[in-house]
DNA sequence: ATACGTTTTAAACATACGTTTGAAAAATCA
DNA sequence: TGATTTTTCAAACGTATGTTTAAAACGTAT
């Protein structure tokens, strides 16, 4: 093998045991053991546990972010001067995240997978290292949300946002679980692609839907959401 | 003490500390000390760990999913032989939840968090036990949406029922960390029902948004969805 | 009071974890 | 080549986990 590969080839098992199982759930030794090199690689390499989860991120995050602050780029550029659209801003970061792994189907799945676990999961250090690390392009993405939706109040579009958040996270993370309980072999299989054309309208519309706290309830009126 | 409160100390701190920190991150011995109680009584009277975990939603999934159930037949007494609205699904649905847990703010708050976890955090055992336990109320829930969305293929309520628990379950789920890199302090308390106020539009409006792959994206157009 | 079933307790169990060690092996460079 | 650094490896470390044990304490009915 080339240099020392052995790096890679945890960060390649831990991608993917983080992903299906979770950090806590996952031990050095199933890493180790997938990644078919000695425990102590982990430590030697890594320094920690900790410092691995950290890697994990690092290795996909940093050029996604790089990616996605070129999508803003170019969308600001193209709609000269005005704001870019709630749809425009949606798409433009979900393709940059589909256009980073075009290699492999799995990867994006992965990707959203250990966003969400993120957040779920209690990693107090992890947090921390997100927020010093990518706080400016995710910024920048509030600020795009922002002037894409100025007919929201802060608190509105601040909640509406962590929905979407959940929405896309959540869709993104779950394993097999809600797939077999919501239908018993529905035979459908979609590709995350898909997944994000759908994704997208329904998050726009959520995110467009008309001020809460307004419509009282009586039966067999319809709602009052658009359409 | 009256008889044996032990099982209910066990229960109350095992629900907390599951809620604040997940499953595995969660020790026997964290719960029996914040309990008040000796280590082995965990295992003398729930027999394992894992039966605790499915006592924590037995014990509050049990009285909800009846709850819902009389709100579900209320619904469909009081709009005589039509088909109740996808609002009033939503609404039925989280009001039930919400007086499930009069009696204390923060049980609401754990019921959600809880139920994100259950499908967060990878415990086969959980998802077992819950889908062969309430798979009628959620069965029932589930034909209420169809119901309430005709004009929309299985395909795509299916995803978008994903995309709604999704956002569901997640908000409920995140705890510190979202609020923290969202915003630094935006000064603003919420209640779960007003999260839940919130939230119910959001749904309403992403589940009736109009058909997906029909828009292209050519710029400064403005997108298709309503409004 | 005594006997009996239930519950609590302290201690130990076996196992798994993340991490460290020190020597062997490989790679790098003089 | 020989010297030196980097990487691998098997083994052990200390700690924490879920679980079990056997005796003690308790409650209750005879």
């Amino acid at each position: 093998m080339a240099q020392s590969d052995t790096v890679d080839r945890i960060l390649d098992a831990a991608e993917e045991l983080f992903a299906d199982r979770g950090f806590a759930e996952t031990s050095l030794r199933m890493i180790t053991s997938r990644a078919k090199v000695n425990l102590a690689a982990v430590n030697y390499h890594f320094g920690s546990k900790k410092s691995l989860i950290q890697a994990v991120f690092a290795r996909f995050l940093t050029p996604f972010s790089a990616t996605a602050e070129a999508a803003f780029d170019d969308l600001e550029k193209s709609c000269n001067g005005k704001a870019p659209t709630l749809n425009q801003t949606l798409r433009a970061l979900t393709e940059s995240a589909v256009r980073m792994h075009q290699r492999s189907e799995r990867g994006i799945a992965i990707f959203m997978r250990l966003l969400g676990l993120a957040y779920t999961q209690s990693q107090g250090h992890l947090r921390k290292f997100l927020e010093q690390e990518y706080s400016e392009p995710f910024s920048r993405f509030m600020g795009l949300l922002k002037e894409a939706t100025p007919e929201l109040s802060t608190v509105d579009r601040y909640w509406r946002i962590q929905f979407m958040l959940g929405a896309t996270a959540f869709t993104m993370s779950s394993n097999e679980a809600l797939r077999d309980i919501l239908v018993n072999k529905m035979g459908v299989e979609t590709s995350v692609q898909e997944i994000a054309a759908r994704l997208v309208p329904f998050l726009a519309a959520g995110m467009q839907a008309k001020d809460p706290m307004l419509a009282p309830m009586p039966c067999d009126h319809e709602s009052l959401a658009v359409l």
